[in-house]
DNA sequence: TTTGGTTCGGAAATGGTTTTCCCGGCGGTG
DNA sequence: CACCGCCGGGAAAACCATTTCCGAACCAAA
């Protein structure tokens, strides 16, 4: 039984007892000689000792880390987030470990099933889908601390930290209004996700005879590129997009630039994450801006307060592709 | 101390012992009685009772997951590289847990050095500098299996999978020759990493004496728009380049298009990492071919058989930026 | 009645942390 | 000088939740 070296090889080989040897690495629940601490110490480095994640955690009830589960990591929206969140927990000390469900809520069931061979505080979820993704979540809330992250599932009585994408809407769909453009084209995506959902609702709210709205398969630049063929294929008066995310944008921006469109001039393009894509694109996309920060802000604090949802309100960023 | 919910409360409710519950619950060890085993998913659902990760771990010695250290997760190359390397564990119904280093090898370090405390079976690690990220590795490599995937850090005796980068340099190199490009430019990121110093190295030994080589700070797509002024502002001969990473290559090549400049007509632009990027950007970046999938593979059967090192052969996509 | 197989429960094991109890030494105080 | 309290350390055991080993009981067949 040698194998595998425990904190009792620790304490032998320094000389001094387990619970001294705890004391030294583990807390500073009571003060030990600094040359006893000395000899632990070395004694971890030779033996190459590491403390047990699972008998560590058993014990104490908590790691330090916590789970995001993401639809898409692929997706430069969510890369942000998780960079976003790592970030700031790093500064912590705490750890983040992403679960990527590939927009399938399939996957996410059993992944969020699996959850409990993963060692974590509490688990951040942004929901695949907002009707199929519900009976996973609430299932794993029973037995973890969640929130809900960006996006809902229906029935899910876990907190949640998201976007007014209605208010976000309204401001671009004024923006554009304010600029002249009379017939705007909201491209989104046929995902059932909650931002979509309440996003297109807002858009039809607001929406005149002139406007539409195609839905896309999926989020990515390739819908973008797509979207842009059956934009010309059927141009109608359209002459404002709103995308509702920044890689669809991207497609959308190159592929009628490539096709030979001036864009803002004939066509006023518009976006929602705020991700260094609308940045760096040119001309750069007009987009609501980054909400990235905020909501690792207001999803910690949840966790740690367990106060109520929180709506973020949007801001506009005023780029060069809406004129 | 009845707030959370054992086995031994299973147990209890459903009126069996507890070796009995967890017979029903995790293995099919044995058999056992269906009706017993009724009333114990029975008790398990009336209270919500989900298995102890940290019990189960310690007790097995195993998790179905592994960890996933990459330097920058918004990096669209390391994104594409968690998605396959998720899709392909959960077709196995094991997890990936992913872990963002930002790129800092200080920040590597503490993650690394945290690593107890997340529980997994192996760690494929992308190290973030070849200089200073060996030592964090080989401390991790003493007491976990550990691949190196796609980079490597100095010193380290972990098996790695990584592509054969002067391989890659050639064939960019010898397919602008072939097409007529006198004069080629090289854009790398001045990052410490393995991949980067095998590229730049072989690309100086190949070069004649109009190439040159231009260190930008990072993979981003910034970075290639900043690659971009610097060229326009000192063009030399250069009719061609190759970028050590895609996203550089985007910001080029919008950078380049935007300030008036026709591609692949004045300059050919080439590119390496092969992610959705390459094939969405106008004209398409020739680029060397996607080795996700590959390296997935071979860095799972590595860690299955134990084999030795894996370097992979690039193969060159062609598009329309090279002309 | 014995034998063999099956199923269940008590107890050990997993590895680290924490508590309890004790001890020896040290300094201050009466 | 005796006494008291405090402080740092050690031995042993409890604890965390689960799995597994092993013995016991039971039922059916021989």
């Amino acid at each position: 039984m040698g194998s595998r070296i425990g904190l009792k090889d620790v304490a032998l080989r320094a000389g001094v007892s387990v619970p001294t040897a705890s004391r030294v690495l583990s807390g500073v629940q009571r003060n030990v000689d600094p040359e006893l601490a000395l000899r632990v110490r070395n004694a971890c480095d030779e033996l190459g000792y590491r403390v047990n994640a699972a008998a560590r955690a058993l014990r104490i009830q908590s790691t330090d880390s916590l789970a995001l589960v993401v639809p898409a990591i692929a997706n430069a929206y969510f890369a942000e987030l998780v960079s976003a969140y790592s970030r700031r927990l790093d500064l912590q000390g705490k750890r983040l470990v992403t679960i990527d469900t590939g927009e399938s809520p399939e996957s996410e069931e059993r992944q969020l099933g699996a959850m409990d061979r993963v060692l974590v505080d509490a688990v951040l979820v942004v929901p695949a889908a907002f009707e199929r993704s519900g009976a996973a979540i609430t299932e794993l809330a029973r037995s973890n601390r969640v929130v809900q992250v960006d996006r809902r599932a229906r029935g899910v009585e876990a907190p949640s930290v998201r976007l007014d994408n209605a208010a976000g809407v309204r401001l671009l769909v004024e923006h554009l209004r304010a600029r002249g453009r009379r017939s705007i084209l909201m491209v989104d995506a046929q995902e059932d996700s909650s931002s979509s959902i309440e996003r297109t609702a807002a858009f039809r709210a607001l929406a005149g005879p002139d406007d539409r709205v195609l839905e896309m398969p999926n989020f990515t630049v390739a819908s973008g590129t797509d979207a842009a063929k059956l934009l010309l294929a059927n141009p109608g008066d359209t002459d404002a997009i709103i995308c509702t995310a920044d890689t669809v944008a991207l497609g959308l921006l190159t592929a009628l630039q490539h096709a030979g469109k001036r864009v803002p001039a004939e066509y006023a393009i518009t976006s929602f994450d705020g991700t260094y894509i609308s940045d760096t694109a040119a001309p750069g996309l007009t987009t609501l801006g980054s909400t990235a920060e905020r909501m690792v802000e207001a999803s910690l604090a949840l966790l740690d307060d367990g106060s109520d949802d929180v709506v973020l309100k949007p801001e506009l960023v005023v780029r060069g592709s809406s004129g």
